[in-house]
RNA sequence: CGGGCCGUAGCUCAGUAGGCUAGAGCGCCACGUUUGGGACGUGGAAGUCGUGAGUUCGAGUCUCGCCGGCCCGACCA
């Protein structure tokens, strides 16, 4: 893309009202707008950003056997009724429809998927049976804060797994986890899994993944004799600050998984005929990740004083391709011809390329776009390069800088790439 | 939902004790010069001072209500 085409730009100043890394940056630089707390537009930088984590997550659960649906996110309420939550989750959003009709808007699924599935399984053969969306949800949050870390509307993946025994569940709720793991890895998140909660659905606890950092609002507690990491909220309080026992660490919560074991398909009265030709009852298990929260995680991780610093796997562009300017128009031509040599020579290899084409731009407003922005890959060409036919290579994580003839660019991106 | 901070130009902010035509830097527009770390000169456009009421001869400034944002806490099925 021609960053000349884009049609958000950066800001030189950081915005006032944006204290946390994610939002600060996400938003200096031009990768989502906010429209009201907790509320934010994803421009095309960010969206792009966002994009490829929502597609890390997709390939991930498609390994798993999951199969990729898209409920509504407009709830009536009878469904509620149901499983007697409609004035239970007290972060719902409600409306009013026509007729006297009562909605919500989606906080979560388990009242939609629970009937879905339920009219396509007939037998224990039919299970196990795993879905899941990638979708916006809703939730009325006291305080919405940290930019992406915890908004009002929220891109979520959220996953239900049926199951005909218990021995089924515990099998795909392991196999969930190293899925989980993969995509947090994928995203250049070094996440652990974390004993919490059952909440309320289940005695047993659910497990957390977290990520160690100081923007985090929760706090880890990594057990020095067994090496188990818990949630604060399953820690006696007198061991709270029990520094002896535990290593205790900020972290955000990128993901959650748990067993619902029959507390959703008992409401529906989902039950199926096992082998014996007995009815059993289905357990079920959910699991959520929201890509959202992964993008401001993966900034508060990945940054340092000049920008954002992303993952090839999720950079909205792999190569920030830069063309400085010349006063000689002979000189300024040999550069834009080069500048789109190397443009299109990448587009052809399938490389992802931000071109700064911008006309008369200085040299340090291009580089410090580039910093802020924070492609992995930074290329050069000026006057400079130009007279040894080549192509300044700098690494956004580095500061060293090499030059790379023009002949070789494009094969030398290529195997970068791979790496 | 409790506590705190804040709202003045597109952005970041200043605005003394209430005082007459509301300021700066950046950005933007025009022209010229410049081009390896956010260049410079000259000229220019741009503001119902969040909003409503009140006090006052006079309100960006004081009082109250409302709206909105950020932070701390509680909450986070």
């Amino acid at each position: 893309m021609k960053q000349s085409h884009l049609f958000t730009k950066t800001r030189k100043d950081a915005p006032a009202d944006a204290d946390s890394p994610n939002a600060r940056l996400l938003t200096q630089a031009g990768f989502i707008s906010q429209l009201a707390a907790g509320i934010y537009t994803y421009l095309p930088l960010g969206l792009r950003v966002l994009d490829k984590i929502k597609n890390i997550v997709r390939e991930e659960m498609d390994a798993l056997g999951a199969q990729e649906v898209l409920m509504p996110a407009l709830h009536p309420k009878h469904l509620y009724d149901s499983t007697d939550r409609w004035d239970k989750i007290d972060v719902m959003f409600k409306l009013d429809g026509a007729g006297g009709k009562k909605y919500s808007l989606s906080s979560t699924a388990e009242e939609v998927v629970t009937p879905l599935v339920k009219e396509f399984v007939n037998s224990y053969k039919d299970l196990p049976v795993a879905v899941y969306q990638i979708q916006d949800k809703f939730r009325n949050e006291p305080r919405a804060k940290s930019g992406l870390l915890r908004g009002r509307e929220f891109s979520m993946k959220d996953l239900y797994s049926f199951h005909a025994d218990e021995a089924d569940f515990l099998d795909f709720y392991e196999k969930a986890k190293v899925a989980y793991l993969n995509v947090y890895t994928r995203c250049g998140l070094d996440a652990v899994v974390t004993a919490a909660s059952g909440g309320v659905f289940t005695e047993k606890h659910s497990h957390e993944f977290q990520v160690a950092t100081d923007a985090g609002e929760d706090h880890i507690y990594i057990d020095r004799a067994s090496g188990e990491v818990m949630n604060r909220e399953i820690i006696p309080e007198e061991d709270w600050k029990n520094e002896e026992k535990y290593e205790i660490k900020k972290s955000i919560e990128v993901g959650n998984i748990f067993p619902l074991e029959c507390r959703f398909s008992e409401a529906f009265k989902m039950k199926v005929p096992g082998a014996d030709g007995k009815m059993v009852d289905i357990i079920m298990g959910c699991y959520g990740i929201g890509p959202s929260r992964v993008m401001g995680s993966i900034v508060e991780v990945h940054n340092d004083e000049r920008g954002m610093i992303w993952p090839k796997s999720v950079a909205p562009f792999a190569v920030h391709l830069l063309s400085l300017s010349s006063k000689d128009e002979e000189v300024q031509n040999r550069i834009d011809n080069a500048s789109e040599d190397l443009y299109q020579g990448l587009k052809d290899v399938g490389v992802e390329v931000l071109w700064d084409d911008r006309p008369g731009v200085s040299p340090g407003a291009k580089f410090g776009d580039a910093d802020l922005i924070g492609l992995p890959l930074r290329l050069v060409i000026s006057q400079k390069t130009l007279v040894d036919d080549s192509v300044e290579w700098k690494e956004r994580t580095s500061t060293d800088m090499n030059l790379v003839k023009l002949s070789d660019i494009v094969a030398s991106v290529d195997a970068w790439m791979e790496e």
